[in-house]
This record gives C-alpha cells, sequence and structure tokens, in this order.
RNA sequence: GGGCGCGUAACUCAGUUGGUUAGAGUGCCACCUUCACACGGUGGAAGUCGCAGGUUCGAGUCCUGCCGCGCCCA
C-alpha cells in the first residue's frame, strides 16, 4: 500500500477567512520566532541591506505610506525567500519643525528659551476654550519634553499601523532621529566633516522664513506664482537733470537700494554706465554699473539692486563689494534706520528721514502700500518736480516661499553653519550616477537638481526640538563670541547638549562671562540627521565591523518629492565621509493621488486613512492594492483596486481548502495534463522572478494572479475533478493530486511576498509540514528545482488545448441557457485534425469536467488553431435536486 | 523658458526587444445554485491606442511636430 498524503478537513475550516484574527495570531507568531531577526554572523553578500525612510511620526497617517512602505516590504519578502539575511529596520524621524508645530497646536503653547524649566509641569491636549486664550509660553526643556511627549505617542500609532500591515521589520534595529544613538551620529558627522574642511559659518544673507524665525535651505524653497505689480520709478542721475526709469516689484527696498545695473550691450543706457544714480525719495547716491545677469527684455531693462530682493542682488553685492543697508529684520518688518548716519548716505537727510519715518516697524506688504504713496508726490522726485511713480504693470511672477511657509522668504544676513556642496557638484553628480535609479528616470531630478544647485547647504536652525550643534564659542574679553574659533566637543562627550555641557577645558561657572564660552544655541537641519540613516543603521564610526557589513545598503525605497532632500543629501554625506555612495538602487514609489488624480494633502482635506481601509479589506488587500503599482508611477486611489485584494484573499482560501481535501496516494506527476499544467506553471516562475530581479513586483503579482486564477482555479481545478474522484485510476488520481499540490505550493509563495497573512495561513495547514519550512516567508523562492521530478509534458500545449476544448463545451451550454453543472447526452466536437490529436491524451479530463457521457469528433480544418466548436448539443436533464425524491 | 513622465474600453491600469483579429480587473448585459468558493461561475457587448505627419512589408510600440494633464528645474 502507498502511502496516502495528509490531507484537511474542509468541514472543520470556517466557512469564510477571519482576517482580523489570522493578522493578530500570525503578527505574534512572527515576532516571537524572530522570523525577520538579522543575523549579524552571516557574510555580507548574503545580506540585504535596506534603508528604510523614517516617517515623519507628526504628520498624519497617510494611505501614501502604506503604499510605499509595502513596496519595500514585498521587494523584502522575496528577497528573504531567496535565502538571503535581511537587514531591515525602523526610524522615526521625530525632530524638527513639523513636531514643533503639532506640539504648539495641540497643547497650545509656545517656547520662550528665557523661561526657567518648570519641574513636572503635565500637559494636556488644549480644549476649544484654551485655544481662544494667548498660547502657554514654556521653556525650552520644558517645551522639549513635550514634543518628546506627543512623539512617543505618534510613534505607537505608526508602529500599530506597520504591525498590522504586515511589514517584516526586524524591530531590534529601531531607532527614532532624536534618541541618543541618532544625536551621536549625526554630532560625529559634523565632526567629521569639520575635519574635512566642508563646514564654516558665516554672516551672510540667508533665506529667512519670518514666520518660523529660522533659516531654510534651498531644499526647502518652492517657487509659487503670484499676482505682482511692476512699479516704474524714475531715478535721477548725479549731476544732470536726466532721469531713468526701473521697474520694480518691491519698491519698499527702495532705502535699501545700493546701486543700478544694466545689460552691458543695452544702448539705451551706456551712456549712465560709470555715473551715480540718485534713488527718489531718500536721495542716495548709487553706482551703475553693467552685468550679463541684467535680462534686457524684462520690466525697464533697468534695475535697482537692493540688500536684498533676490538671489542675484546677493551675487552683485559679493561681486561689486557693495555696502550692505539692511532694512528688513529677523521679525520681518522694516529697521529703524536713519539716513545722513555712517553707511546710509543721503544729499538731503532730513527728507529722507521723514519718509523713511513713515515706513519704519511695517511688515513689508504695508511698507509697500505706503512708499507707492509717498511716491506719487512731487516732492519724492530724485531730481526736478515730477512724481517718480511713473507707472504700473499688473504681472505673475514666482516667488520664493519655504514650503512650510505662508509668507515670502526674505534675504537676511545672519549667522549660519554651512556644508560646503557647490563646490563638490562634479562628484556629487557622479556619485549620483553611480546609483541605479528605478525607474532609471528619476535619476533625471536628481542631475538637475545638483546641475542647478547654487547655495551652500544651510545646516543650521533657529529651532528647540533638534539634534544640537557640538559647538561652542569663547568670550572674548569684551563677552564678544569669536565665531571663527568654534570650540568643538570631544567624541567622548557625545551627544552633547551645549547649553547643559560646558566645552572641554572650560567649567560651568565661564558659561557667558568675558574670556569664558557661549554655547551654540541653534540645532542641526533635521535632514542632516536624516542623511545619515545608512550610517546610523551601521554603527558608522562606532562598529567598524558591522558598519562593514551594513554599508553601503542594498535599497533605499522612498518618494519621488524628497529626491532633493533626502537621496540628495544621503549621496552628500557618503561622498562627503567616505567617498561612497549610501546605496546601490533608490526604488521610487509613486504619489497616491485622489480620485481626481489631485495630490494629498492635509489642507485640502482629501487625505484617506489606511486604518479603516486595513480593516475594510484586510492587510492582504491593501497590500495587493499597493503592489499592484509599477515604482514611480503615481496611481489614483481606487478603491475596487482593494476589493480585488480581498476577493483574491477568499479565492485562495477556497482554492486552498479543496486542493488539501483532495486524498489519494502518493504518485510522481506522471499525467499528461498535468505535465502540462506544471510546464506553464513553471514559465510563470521564470517570468514572475525575472520581474522580481528588477525589483518589479507589479509584473510579478500580474501574471502570478492571472495565472492562479484563470488557469489554476477555473480551469486546472475543474479538469481534474474527475480524476480524483474516480477510484479506478490510482495512478491518475495520485498524479492529479501531486501537481495540484505542487501547484499550491509554488502559487502560495509567489503570492507571500504581496499577501503573507493568506498566504501563511494555508501553508500552515498542511504545506508547512509536507514541505519542511515552518513559515512560508522563510520558504524557498520557487524555481525549476520545485519542478525538478516533474517531466516535460508530451505536447506543450496540452493545458492550453485541453482548456480550450472545456471553453468551447461550456460556451454551448451558456448559448442554450444551462449552467456548467448540466451533463450532456451527446455532442460533436469541432476542431482541427491536429488539434484533435493533441487532445487526446487530455480529452478525458475534457469531458469528465463537462459532464459529457457522448462525443463524436469530427475535424475541421476550416477552424481556427486552437479553436474547438460544439454541435448537435443534446443535454441530460436536470438531476431532481438531492433529498427531493 | 528647459527637462521628465503620462494620454490605450465607461473606470483603474497592463502591453517587454516593432509582428496575426490590442489585454486584465471593475462596471454593464444575458445565463447558471455547480459536490472549494454567490466574497462564486459561464458566456457576451464594449477601444479612431490624444492629434497630424514620417520610417517600415508591418507602428499602441520607433522618429518629428502639435494638443492636454502632472511633476522636476529655472
Amino acid at each position: 500500500m502507498t502511502d496516502a498524503y495528509r490531507t484537511i478537513d474542509p468541514t472543520t475550516l470556517p466557512k469564510h477567512f477571519d482576517a482580523p484574527a489570522a493578522e493578530e495570531r500570525w503578527d505574534q507568531t512572527w515576532q516571537e520566532q524572530g522570523l525577520y531577526h538579522y543575523d549579524p554572523s552571516r557574510p555580507r553578500q548574503e545580506t540585504f541591506v535596506v534603508d528604510t525612510p523614517p516617517p515623519t511620526v507628526s504628520g498624519s497617517l497617510h494611505v501614501g505610506h502604506v503604499f510605499s512602505y509595502t513596496h519595500t516590504d514585498v521587494i523584502v519578502r522575496q528577497q528573504r525567500m531567496c535565502g538571503l539575511n535581511i537587514f531591515y529596520p525602523m526610524g522615526w524621524d521625530d525632530n524638527g519643525l513639523p513636531t514643533e508645530r503639532r506640539v504648539q497646536n495641540y497643547y497650545h503653547l509656545r517656547c520662550d528659551p528665557s523661561l526657567p524649566y518648570e519641574e513636572g509641569l503635565e500637559l494636556e491636549p488644549a480644549s476649544a476654550k484654551v485655544r481662544k486664550k494667548q498660547p502657554r509660553l514654556v521653556s525650552r526643556p520644558n517645551f522639549i519634553e513635550a514634543c518628546q511627549q506627543l512623539t512617543r505617542e505618534d510613534e505607537k500609532a505608526f508602529l500599530a499601523l506597520w504591525r498590522r500591515l504586515g511589514l517584516s521589520v526586524d524591530w531590534r534595529q529601531e531607532y527614532a532621529t532624536i534618541d541618543d544613538h541618532c544625536r551621536r551620529v549625526a554630532q560625529l558627522s559634523f565632526l567629521d566633516l569639520y575635519a574635512r574642511g566642508m563646514l564654516y559659518n558665516s554672516d551672510a544673507p540667508t533665506l529667512w522664513d519670518v514666520d518660523f524665525q529660522t533659516a531654510v535651505a534651498q531644499a526647502e524653497l518652492e517657487d509659487r506664482e503670484l499676482p505682482s505689480t511692476f512699479n516704474d520709478l524714475a531715478f535721477g542721475v548725479e549731476g544732470s537733470e536726466e532721469e531713468f526709469v526701473i521697474s520694480t516689484t518691491r519698491p519698499e527696498l527702495l532705502p535699501a537700494c545700493v546701486a543700478v545695473a544694466c545689460h552691458p550691450e543695452d544702448e539705451r543706457y551706456a551712456h549712465l554706465v560709470g555715473k551715480r544714480a540718485i534713488t527718489p525719495l531718500f536721495r542716495v547716491p548709487v553706482p551703475i554699473f553693467t552685468s550679463e545677469l541684467v535680462e534686457k527684455d524684462k520690466g525697464t531693462g533697468i534695475l535697482m539692486i537692493c540688500t536684498f530682493g533676490d538671489q542675484t542682488d546677493v551675487v552683485w553685492w559679493r561681486e561689486q563689494g557693495l555696502p550692505l543697508r539692511q532694512i528688513i529684520g529677523l521679525q520681518g518688518r522694516l529697521l529703524p534706520v536713519e539716513f545722513g548716519s555712517e553707511g546710509w548716505p543721503s544729499l538731503d537727510p532730513a527728507a529722507a528721514n521723514v519718509f523713511y519715518d513713515e515706513l519704519a516697524g511695517q511688515r513689508p506688504e504695508q511698507a509697500r502700500e505706503r512708499i507707492l504713496v509717498q511716491l506719487t508726490r512731487p516732492e519724492a522726485a530724485a531730481t526736478g518736480h515730477e512724481a517718480p511713480l511713473r507707472g504700473q504693470r499688473q504681472i505673475r511672477h514666482a516667488v520664493k516661499f519655504f514650503e512650510k511657509g505662508d509668507r515670502p522668504l526674505e534675504l537676511v544676513p545672519t549667522r549660519q553653519w554651512f556644508c560646503r556642496l557647490l563646490d563638490r557638484k562634479q562628484d556629487l553628480l557622479s556619485k549620483g550616477d553611480e546609483v541605479q535609479w528605478h525607474p532609471s528616470f528619476m535619476g533625471h531630478r536628481y542631475r538637475s537638481w545638483t546641475e542647478n544647485l547654487n547655495l551652500d547647504w544651510c545646516i543650521s536652525r533657529q529651532r528647540y526640538f533638534g539634534v544640537s550643534f557640538p559647538v561652542w564659542y569663547p568670550l572674548d574679553d569684551e563677552g564678544k563670541p569669536r565665531y571663527d574659533e568654534p570650540l568643538l566637543a570631544a567624541r567622548e562627550q557625545l551627544p552633547v547638549d551645549p547649553t547643559v555641557t560646558p566645552p572641554p577645558g572650560y567649567d560651568q561657572a565661564q558659561r557667558g562671562q568675558p574670556g569664558g564660552f557661549v554655547a551654540e544655541a541653534d540645532v542641526f537641519d533635521t535632514w542632516f540627521t536624516s542623511s545619515m540613516t545608512p550610517q546610523i543603521s551601521s554603527h558608522w564610526q562606532l562598529d567598524p565591523a558591522r558598519h562593514e557589513a551594513l554599508f553601503p545598503a542594498d535599497i533605499r525605497p522612498q518618494s519621488h518629492e524628497i529626491i532633493r532632500t533626502w537621496a540628495f543629501y544621503t549621496i552628500a554625506k557618503a561622498m562627503a565621509h567616505e567617498d561612497s555612495i549610501p546605496w546601490r538602487h533608490v526604488l521610487i514609489s509613486g504619489w497616491i493621488l485622489d480620485p481626481d488624480r489631485k495630490k494629498m494633502s492635509k489642507s485640502k482635506g482629501n487625505v484617506i486613512v489606511p486604518t479603516q481601509l486595513l480593516e475594510d479589506y484586510t492587510a492582504d488587500g491593501v497590500r495587493y492594492w499597493a503592489a499592484n503599482a509599477r515604482l514611480g508611477v503615481d496611481t489614483a486611489f481606487d478603491e475596487k483596486m482593494l476589493s480585488m485584494g480581498k476577493r483574491l484573499v477568499t479565492k485562495i482560501f477556497n482554492a486552498a481548502k479543496f486542493v488539501l481535501a483532495q486524498e489519494g496516494p502518493v504518485h510522481p506527476v506522471t499525467h499528461e495534463l498535468d505535465r502540462g499544467f506544471c510546464h506553464q506553471l513553471l514559465a510563470v516562475v521564470r517570468e514572475a522572478t525575472a520581474s522580481f530581479e528588477e525589483f518589479e513586483f507589479a509584473p510579478a503579482l500580474r501574471v502570478t494572479e492571472g495565472f492562479f486564477w484563470s488557469s489554476f482555479t477555473d480551469s486546472y481545478l475543474e479538469l481534474i475533478k474527475g480524476r480524483t474522484r474516480g477510484q479506478d485510476d490510482p495512478a491518475g488520481r495520485g498524479s492529479a493530486i501531486a501537481a495540484l499540490r505542487l501547484g499550491l505550493s509554488v502559487l502560495l509563495r509567489l503570492l507571500a511576498p504581496v499577501l503573507p497573512y493568506i498566504t501563511e495561513e494555508v501553508w500552515s495547514w498542511i504545506l508547512a509540514e509536507q514541505e519542511g519550512h515552518p513559515s512560508i516567508h522563510k520558504a524557498p523562492w520557487p524555481s525549476e528545482a520545485d519542478f525538478a521530478a516533474v517531466p516535460a509534458p508530451a505536447d506543450a500545449t496540452s493545458f492550453d488545448t485541453a482548456v480550450a476544448a472545456l471553453t468551447a463545451i461550456n460556451r454551448a451550454k451558456t448559448g442554450a441557457g444551462v449552467g456548467v453543472g448540466r451533463g450532456i447526452r451527446s455532442m460533436v466536437l469541432h476542431a482541427r485534425r491536429a488539434e484533435l490529436d493533441r487532445l487526446g491524451p487530455v480529452l478525458d479530463d475534457v469531458l469528465a469536467a463537462g459532464r459529457v457521457e457522448g462525443h463524436t469528433l469530427a475535424a475541421n480544418e476550416e477552424l481556427g488553431e486552437g479553436t474547438f466548436e460544439v454541435s448537435e448539443l443534446d443535454l441530460l436533464p436536470k438531476p431532481p435536486k438531492p433529498g427531493a425524491a
């Protein structure tokens, strides 16, 4: 007696798959078994290292998160099944402006660094009533505590979501960008870059957000098209009655005018070059020079240069060595100045000051209105007696904003730390080329951004909740900081908060004293820390062996809007520290757009929250939806795709029940139909594997799902039902059951990266034991090896032929208005001779599936290749319902 | 203004290197309780592949120009 398969009793299984229960049970099992653990004892070449985005936990949970993190996990799970040792960490990006804003709103408070620390301060979410009052002011340490408290809560929500979604993260590698380890790595990065001469601090015009009171970097800029007005203002020329007209959108900067420029080939103004212009209102003499940067066709072709209206003003200011006349302060209001004093020349200081006094203290928009009124007065004229405002034209132009800001950025001279990047552009570009971008065109974004960089990276921020600079400044005898001689922390001190700890060689009593020191109060740009995620995970400079094993990483998944920030800075850091790339492949996920193809954003109120989707469609269903999108392609959110995923889960559950309940002897795959089926499945394995090798999970899923549904469940399962029920052909029966199990095993494994829960559930019934792999997620990825014992079919098209014949029979029944379950007393089956010959070895299965009792085959060469037709259909009567008699 | 991507059935999307009558799912229509599954099955209708040229025996696919949408950069 041959062995029989162990089978399941389908009546003991629930009618429907209970996904929520299974999700909780399997997640717990996987965690307990350490299924996702990285094994540091295995060599680098067997290891697959992921540099995961640490989500900004103070942001809302977004369906886009689920989308792109699922992409990563699908790839990771497939690599794990290929036998690789997976390093898949997860971090939380908690510091920075988004968190501060959230904390300010949530508790309705503001930070006032001058206040003392309040021990044991209890904060509660602000009620509507409290919000009507002035925000509560708290000390810097209290504020930071509030940030930490809230981000811990937010992290819990993200963690729960990731666990439910089934991300196969090694939670022992968890980090937060404000934790001690990350602060240490970020500060080490600072010390290393400083030693390499890549950092400097300077008092220079910096992009400044007047509301957030902080500097911002070029990467955080956003151009916004806004309506504006070109105002034509008449300037005088020193020593003559001549005038010329400039156009400006920012007339309120007229008091800060330091020069006038025109294009060197502009004949209209050539005679003015070298002379001095006289500004209206303030009657300041300023030089007139030429510059290629002036656009002849813009405005009147001659322009005023102010400190500072835009980036080009900064260029001219530097190149020409122009004086600094700063009128916009850090608060975004016009500073008090006195014409006639040092640095503020005027041909008529008294009149100038009368005009300016009306502007001082105003915001730029208000000052603009006032100065335009002033400019309509004849006495405002630089020379002559005509009012200087000669015309106005409505225009639209791009204005630079902080991406999170509400008012235009100003260029304000402040002291900031910078990281040199402009002199490393070629290096940055070649490192970008070394990295493989998926899809490849996303590499262009990196390239165009890098080529157009025009500012070094401003790495200091005037915020509170961030990683401190490991820096102090010595104070001279007058108590002034010597910024050019910063005191750096010792490596052993890190992480350090310089506002708490004194620098090496000083003691706390010297803080703020002449001859003592003062702490750098700024914190790093959050990207300064986030750009170190590969090194944070690899313990760069802290554990050389680990770093060697984990750096550079294999993949960096992320979305495309942060190519210029996260990807760019990470490449820059790896280049600067170790002349390396940080990872070999960048995988760019697209965006989820709302059903109208608009970007989802909190402000538009069209954000879809993922938690309900997981409830409604199961984790596998949601993952199915995410895995259907190709890398880099934006996808409109469509809830129907989620129900398709859920449908697939149900189908797998039911098909597996059927397959594993079939009883029969253990026997090799020998029958022609079964061999034909396996042959086609092997082609699917090859195709899916090839797709995954390119990280293209979507085509892999598509081909697998298509085969599972139409070939496996709709066709193959129907075709073998006769043989698995018959008693007179044990070999045929055994062959069918072997092929069924092989098919199920292979298809489940192909689907496991996308659908971890249902595949594990079904796998656990029988296959885990049969195949000797307790978890499908560590079972081998399907390959030729699975089919080694299956002989190739005599005819490669046997399976297709059987399906085509059965389809013809079904079509005939449908045409007769009966169900496919109806029996056929007799029929004639037509096809080409060659087709009928091919059908021979699989005919019995086709007839059984079609419930055909009698038939005649008829050769008909007029039919197309692979086409079958049924005629002279004679149906059996509908059998009485069992129990009806 | 420069660059990139997209435009295929009513909807969401596939369509590799050019190669027969262009595919899937959803939706729609008709039928079927069938012994894994009605959270199902069978069959059907449905497309000027954005537009106009060109290359080719042959173009959804390659080239040129245009139109529309989105994004990146300035």
